[in-house]
DNA sequence: ATCTGTTTGTCATTAGTACGACATTTTCTT
DNA sequence: AAGAAAATGTCGTACTAATGACAAACAGAT
């Protein structure tokens, strides 16, 4: 679409591109592919963690739970992203839980190759750091959105972002296809289910967005843009 | 103290121990070193990030502003301590707002005779990118606990953090010296000035700490740590 | 020592959201 | 096709924490 954020380019950057015919090669051999069906976890919080992840195909989101159970997302993972890469930087175990929300094709490398395999490509390494701080420059959006906005502007911002990561753009309208669970926006916004159900339903009455359940159409991003400040 | 957490030393690991001394003679010339008086600004955010700093002696808080003008601290910086790493990484413009809260002694170093120095020392590539990778768990945290807990969850859990980091143990005591205005625990911990006073007053009357001005006391870490959860 | 601005302490009021409850609709399963 | 399970829509109630207002304590400057 025309008016992808600059974001999303620097989240979609390939971190493999550059590379020649010979490390690609390379690469292939120290890879695995799987075709994972839905619903399905991919690691837990408290695995050692020790592989970084390709998402190829599918959708995969990241999760934490807290001690009463309550389900935070960490992030909602697209074909084309990296995952769990924290693991290159530490030794330690998963902090998160990762689940596919549809049929997926992961790709996924262990650690101790992709870090073989960096040190022959210096070049990654730069690239790698610019990943982890551009997960940082997101990090600090988020907190600064828990900070500053109350749930409407939360919620707001979370479309805006969706339609500008995922969105296809049909005339003047964004449509956003698997859409996901008022309890998933819940979890993604720090909000109540109810309370996105009633923002969204607001949302509706005013000609801003319309949708069902299984795709959003933004109407007007002009003016959610406006509301989310 | 003898209980730093572990996530202290992380934190405080020497980016350039390990450097041989030729390497920290070259490093000696491309820095500038600066004495800053109480509340001088660093920089704006909107700046052109072209600095990483480290922080010799003193106190610096790294601050965001709301449209409507609400503060939030993003980070306290103390004495060996690196901040504005950011830059390292993006060419862009700083996001916070970094301003001293004692007289302070600063060293900074260009961002581009950074790179150039890295470049001549690539294992400080895998230093950077581990330090980064450790914000990024910090900011992990913090929107985990902006989620998940109350406001008097998040001020205890402040105050332990604040124990681990900079607190001396005496006895059985935890003495924190030049202790933050209640206005700027506010802005730490997403509540109100007013909310921050009630809790501690509330802490204090159940004996498990102890304040003043300047200075505060953790009398009872264990019954923290449990109601922080 | 006094004046001035800042920080703290305390209260009453209000706003924003969570939560529980339940009906309705949709989707999945067999 | 029918029954079960999941997701949505809509209430009312309850509670947490923000806000505004003000007095008291303190700190810095002259």
């Amino acid at each position: 679409m025309a008016d992808k954020s600059k974001l999303w380019y620097l989240e979609n950057f390939n971190l493999f591109e550059g590379l020649d015919q010979s490390n690609m090669e390379r690469l292939n051999t120290i890879t695995t592919m799987q075709d994972v069906p839905k619903s399905q976890p991919i690691y837990f919080a408290q695995d050692p963690s020790n592989s970084i992840f390709f998402l190829k195909k599918g959708r995969v989101k990241l999760t934490r739970t807290s001690p009463d159970g309550k389900e935070m997302i960490i992030a909602l993972i697209n074909p084309g992203d990296v995952f769990g890469e924290m693991s290159i930087v530490e030794d330690s175990q998963r902090t998160d839980y990762a689940i596919t929300m549809d049929e997926s094709l992961i790709c996924a490398i262990s650690k101790n190759d992709f870090r073989d395999f960096i040190e022959k490509n210096p070049s990654l390494n730069l690239k790698l750091t610019k990943l982890i701080g551009f997960r940082m420059r997101k990090y600090t959006e988020r907190i600064e959105g828990l900070v500053f906005k109350d749930a409407y502007q939360r919620v707001v911002s979370f479309l805006i972002n969706l339609a500008e990561d995922q969105g296809k753009r049909i005339g003047d309208e964004i449509f956003i296809k698997p859409f996901l669970k008022h309890q998933d926006i819940a979890s993604l916004t720090a909000c109540s289910r109810q309370t996105v159900n009633s923002i969204l339903t607001k949302l509706r009455e005013d000609g801003l967005i319309d949708f069902d359940r299984r795709k959003l159409i933004i109407k007007d991003k002009n003016s959610l843009q406006k509301m989310a400040l």
